[in-house]
DNA sequence: CCGATTCTGGATAGGATAATCCAAAATATA
DNA sequence: TATATTTTGGATTATCCTATCCAGAATCGG
C-alpha cells in the first residue's frame, strides 16, 4: 500500500513534552517544536492537530504517567505511612525535575491558570487520581493504628500534595537535588511524627 | 514648565502586576496592559521602557513586598518557632493567593525557568533574603532551645520554602481557601514537631 | 515495476503583536 | 497669555508566528 505509516508518534511527544515543558506553550513556536521532534511540518499537522491539540495531547501523556508513577509508590504493600513516606522519597529522585525541564503540569497550571477548560479537565482529572489513591492509603493507615483514629485525612493530603508541588517548584526554580531531597526527606518525616501529635479536631 | 509629571506610577505598576500575574509575560499584550493600566501607549513606553522591562519593574515590586510581608511575620518577638508557624498561617491568608491571580513570581520562575538572567537575577534576590531572614529565626529558635542542638537548620529552611511554594501552587489550581489554610496549619505544626523527633545527622 | 500513501521542504497567506512615529490636546510655569 | 512639556490617540511599520498549500522524493504492497 504505502510507506511505514509514520514515524514513532510517542518518541515524538516526549520530544514535544520536553519542549513545553522548558519553555511552555507560548514560547514553544512550531519551528522549535518541528527540530525537536524531528518531523516535518506536515506530519507534525497530519498527526497531532495544531499546536494546541499536541499540548493537550503531550500534557494528558504526561500527567498520566506522572500520576501513575507517584501512585504505584503509594500502593506499595507494607505499611502504609512508609508508602507515603517512600513515595515523597522516590519523587524527590525523578529525573524530570530539573531547572531545565520541570514538571510540565505545573507549567500549565501557571500558564493557563483556570482559564482554559481543556487543560483544566486534564490536570484536575489527574489530580483526582492522585487524590483517590492517596486517601486509599491514608484509610488504610488509619484502619491499620498508624495515625491516631481522628486523624484528619483531608488536611494530611491536601499538605502532601503541596508538598509534592513544592518540591516541583524548588526544582524548576533550580534547587539542587539534594536540597530537594532534603525537603522531601523533612516533610516524610515531618508528615509521620506530626499525626501523631495533632490532637483530631 | 508642564504638565504634572505623570500618572500614578505605582498604580499603574499594580495594574500591570494584576494582569501578568493571571496571564504571564507572553500572553499579556501590549494592548492588555494599557488597558488595565489606564494609561496611553506613548505614556507606558515612555515611563517603563519596551513590555520587557515593565514585566522587570512589575516583578521587582511584587517580589520586593511580597519576601517583606513574610519577613515581617518571621521577625515578629517573641517564641522564634511560634512566629514561623504564624509566618505560614499569616501567608495562607494573602489576598493575592487565588486561583484567578496566582504569586506573579511563581509565574515568572514557571514561565521563564533560568534562561532569563534578568528575571532569575530578581528572584533569586528575593529568595536569599527571604532565605536570610528565615535562618535568623531558625538560629535564635536553636539557640533558645526551642529545637534539638542539633537541628539541621537548612533542611528546615528548605521545607518552609517549599511548603510556601505548595500553598502557591494551590492557590493557582483553583483549591479553596479552607485547604490553603489547612496545608499551612498542619505544615506548621509538623515543622514544629517534627524538629524534635528527628535526630541530627 | 507500479500505484498509493506518506514524508520532506519550501512557499505563502493571514493574523497578531511589539514598537515607533506623528500631530493635536492638555496643563503647568513664567 | 505664551511657551514648554507631557499626555493622548491613531496610524504605521516591521516582525513573528500559525496554519495551509503545493510539488517532488521516498517507501511500501501487489
Amino acid at each position: 500500500m504505502a510507506r511505514p505509516k509514520e514515524f514513532d508518534q510517542e518518541k515524538a511527544l516526549r520530544k514535544a513534552i520536553g519542549l513545553f515543558s522548558k519553555q511552555g506553550f507560548a514560547a514553544s513556536s512550531t519551528d522549535d517544536l518541528m527540530r525537536v521532534m524531528d518531523i516535518g511540518r506536515q506530519s507534525m499537522y497530519d498527526t497531532f492537530g495544531d499546536k494546541r491539540a499536541l499540548f493537550l495531547k503531550a500534557l494528558e501523556m504526561y500527567v498520566t504517567e506522572s500520576v501513575h508513577s507517584i501512585n504505584v509508590a503509594l500502593e506499595r504493600p507494607g505499611s502504609a505511612l512508609s508508602a507515603v513516606q517512600n513515595a515523597l522519597e522516590i519523587f524527590a529522585e525523578r529525573k524530570d525535575l530539573s531547572s531545565a525541564e520541570g514538571c510540565m503540569g505545573l507549567n500549565a497550571i501557571s500558564e493557563f491558570g483556570q482559564r482554559d477548560a481543556d487543560v483544566t479537565r486534564i490536570t484536575r482529572r489527574a489530580s483526582r487520581l492522585q487524590r483517590q489513591a492517596l486517601m486509599r492509603v491514608l484509610t488504610r493507615a488509619k484502619q491499620e493504628g498508624e495515625t491516631s483514629p481522628g486523624a484528619d485525612l483531608d488536611s494530611m493530603a491536601d499538605f502532601f500534595e503541596s508538598t509534592l508541588a513544592g518540591i516541583r517548584m524548588a526544582a524548576k526554580a533550580g534547587k539542587s537535588r539534594r536540597a530537594l531531597r532534603n525537603t522531601a526527606a523533612f516533610a516524610a518525616r515531618a508528615y509521620m511524627a506530626a499525626d501523631r501529635r495533632i490532637a483530631p479536631r
